[in-house]
DNA sequence: AAACCTAGTTCCAAAAAATGAAACTCGAAA
DNA sequence: TTTCGAGTTTCATTTTTTGGAACTAGGTTT
């Protein structure tokens, strides 16, 4: 039913992603359990093709710069980040946090942009790097308006990555119906240790999220406070970002008439 | 020879690159000259690959976040982004124009990364964008390294973009073998009308060009003392960033002993 | 409300493509 | 010189993909 062509292609852009070093021939095919005939076969289409390309070195693969052009058009389409980045400069202004820019794939969140903390310690993430949805702010976020995706989370299993992180089902089924009542969601460190934010979700004009932003703050730095100054903070930008796209007014505060 | 599931992704996700609304599975087999049966399966399977993802509202298809992933890893891969950004910093302070990185990718380059200049007006340049090597300093600068490359180009045509577009196969050659004896390339408008530049090649540690850091400059603000100075800061901040890579030193000035 | 688009999906026999064991090439190491 | 490891090519066999047609589902016109 799925073509297998594709999903070889997949797996392989997968091992190539998650590699550290270039992977060669007889490596892919033991990695995927294939002959090598057919490896070298696919992989010379693929390099033709641009999505991957040799070390000149040694004959091995990386990921192609093809790659590149493609993804940045893909989130150029998107139209977030342009909407997004002033008014995430202004918030790390604000707030002198790192902010990021993410968007729900899936179970898992992808970075498409940081704006950096001013401070001598930050916590580092990686442009176009991952994280699972269930385990940070921006993803509790948006999974909020995905009741669907939470269940989908909850069947993978809920792995703790720090001893802060979400392992009950219900308990994640509870945060996200109030992130969802509230219009944010929190990350106490439950992702990385000693790592928190505050999240919220982006809508576009038919009211469907998006995105979200978030903050990434060292746990030392956080206090009763600055939680309350982050939150409306974050809430503010996002909803203003929102409304950059044309998203409907939000429904949380006010009650419309029926 | 070549996987076809392959090269068809390669042209539906090249479909995608160059729309710039959302592509259906009518047009798609219109454009692709397929059934439309063959193409709703293939769609299907890129789309739980993640390769691309579909407008809520009408079911169209978008390039998928998956492929920003793989292109983002793509080039850290590569490591000239994270070696070359503070120098390119410090060089944009120096000339106050923009900088821009690229890489040499068959016959165009692609952008990887731009700083730009704090002046009011500037040639804006999208990153993940390409131009055709031949066009500009940064490829001219690559080139001069891969004459196979250039004979790749001039195989292709030499289109005008503008008036001043080099469109003679010879003059192409003897530009590029000037720009390898001088370490550098020259753009006087021959991609976008009045956007000048100055390019030079990055090498690694075997000694192979990787990339190129270049100058956009309106033509407007450019004269022979502004040419020099550009040339020497680019040539400077391209050796500095080759050997920040480990690449050995430029054969270019000395002359090693034989 | 019935007929009629347009867009997309599913079916299945026919057609085409991918597969993989073995032979081959090429460099480097013993 | 031989051997080894990595990669590529070959070609009969097996496995996919293909695509016309039927089907489904919204939306629009008569």
């Amino acid at each position: 039913m799925m073509n297998q062509s594709l999903q070889k292609t997949a797996r392989i852009l997968g091992i190539l992603m998650e590699s550290k070093a270039p992977v060669g021939v007889n490596e892919f095919a033991r990695l995927l359990g294939m002959p090598k005939s057919t490896v070298s076969r696919f992989m010379a289409t693929m390099e033709s093709l641009g999505m991957v390309r040799r070390d000149p070195e040694n004959g091995r693969f990386f990921l192609g710069f093809r790659l590149f052009e493609l993804g940045c058009k893909a989130i150029e389409d998107l139209g977030l980040r342009k909407a997004a980045l002033p008014l995430m400069e202004s918030l790390r202004d604000r707030i002198n946090e790192s902010v990021l820019l993410t968007v729900l794939e899936d179970t898992h969140i992808t970075y498409l942009d940081t704006i950096e903390s001013r401070q001598a310690i930050v916590a580092r993430t990686q442009i176009g790097g991952r994280a699972p949805a269930y385990c940070v702010s921006s993803g509790k976020a948006m999974l909020a308006h995905h009741p669907d995706r939470i269940e989908k989370v909850v069947a993978q299993g809920l792995r703790p990555y720090t001893p802060l992180t979400i392992t009950e089902p219900d308990r994640l089924r509870r945060e996200c119906e109030k992130a969802r009542e509230q219009g944010y969601a929190l990350n106490r460190g439950e992702f990385r240790e000693g790592v928190t934010g505050v999240g919220a979700p982006v809508f576009n004009a038919s009211g469907a999220v998006i995105g979200a932003i978030s903050t990434s703050t060292p746990a030392a730095r956080m206090n009763k406070l600055r939680w309350q100054e982050h939150i409306e903070a974050v809430t503010q930008t996002a909803q203003a970002i929102s409304r950059r796209l044309g998203a409907p007014a939000p429904a949380g505060a006010h009650h419309l008439p029926g």
